[in-house]
DNA sequence: AACGAAATTGACTGATCAGTCAGTCATGGA
DNA sequence: TCCATGACTGACTGATCAGTCAATTTCGTT
């Protein structure tokens, strides 16, 4: 990734985030990057090039904030808890590149092959899930429908704080966290 | 909603299904509706007010899907359980449709008063929380986490019965409503 | 400096499409 | 039968835009 596909990737997302892509043109892209229309074909074979690229920086973006989390020495529980908060953390300080995502991730323009597996992002938490079926700590459910409902989970937190202006991330995170680990547990109250 | 209208406005979920409404042209749902151009734009005063239109027809769909529910006489969760089971059953019934709703509900083609309220359709579904919430069956929970949350949860199983093929979407569906309520309520095993 | 390769430029093209509007046609009342 | 109303038609327009490419500039090497 060169300093100027980069460039272009950032032009893009803030463009896009601004007007929608659909009504982004390219030369605008361009030109607010301050290079010429054709660089940028350069850079991007064509328009959904560029639409994937921002998709996958966008997803990219949320993956490196969750794997951040100091995840050593704590309890299962506790590493998974410290997850899901920064799954919900990046959603709510980035909302526009949070919508623009939600939104590509719909759109035609990604090719199922790219956009297959909204959870991956989540696949260190995903492991932890497992870890957890393992151990003993939760009820025989279907690990996919786990995955799907955690996912499910962190995007209506999100959605609930975004809407409701809630200042305490923290609290509801712990909140929904907890809502979602007594459906899950075998024994929810004993960690 | 004349027939005509109604005429343009099924052709349009079929067009926008099959090629994405980005890829749409008027001209062809006219075409294919057995109109003449001009006589779209008599129905619907532009695209965008046919896109709506399109968004609010499927949302329609949808809750009047649960709104059929048969929810008289049995105890508050039993008729909990049937709402969530059917509003479930229409997103895997109709997987296209569904899919443009949920890109529908993303677009700035749907302005923010239309769009609000995802959950709308949910209505009685809610008024059925509340009402839990008031009979002491629920904890101390925000009610529009709570709301946000099931809607959520309620996507997710949609998401894994189409994803995984499953068959017995009756199981899926108590089984992920059971997860739901026993993350809110304050005796889940007792009813 | 001299050269060639690579990157950059931006005017241009070809195609697409939403929306228009002058004219046609169907219907129903007198 | 004749007329009036308004629904319908479809060729057309004006604007937009992704992508091209020949010309130019930049850069590294000798």
């Amino acid at each position: 990734m060169t300093d100027k596909a980069r460039l272009l990737l950032d032009t893009a997302i803030r463009l896009f985030s601004e007007r929608g892509f659909w009504d982004t043109p390219t030369a605008l892209i361009a030109k607010e990057a301050g290079v010429a229309n054709g660089t940028l074909f350069n850079y991007f074979g064509s328009k959904s090039a560029l639409i994937e690229g921002v998709y996958l920086s966008l997803k990219q973006e949320w993956a490196d904030h969750i794997a951040a989390a100091d995840i050593t020495g704590d309890t299962l529980v506790q590493r998974l808890k410290e997850c899901w908060k920064r799954s919900i953390e990046w959603p709510v300080a980035n909302p526009e590149r949070y919508a623009l995502l939600e939104q590509l991730k719909l759109s035609e323009e990604i090719s199922r092959g790219i956009s297959v597996g909204g959870a991956n992002m989540f696949a260190s938490a995903m492991a932890l899930f497992a870890e957890a079926g393992e151990a003993g700590l939760i009820r025989n459910l279907p690990g996919e429908l786990i995955q799907a409902s955690a996912f499910g989970q962190i995007c209506a937190t999100v959605q609930h704080i975004t809407h409701s202006g809630a200042s305490d991330i923290n609290e509801i995170s712990a909140t929904s966290f907890d809502m979602f680990w007594r459906g899950i547990a075998l024994n929810p109250s004993g960690d």
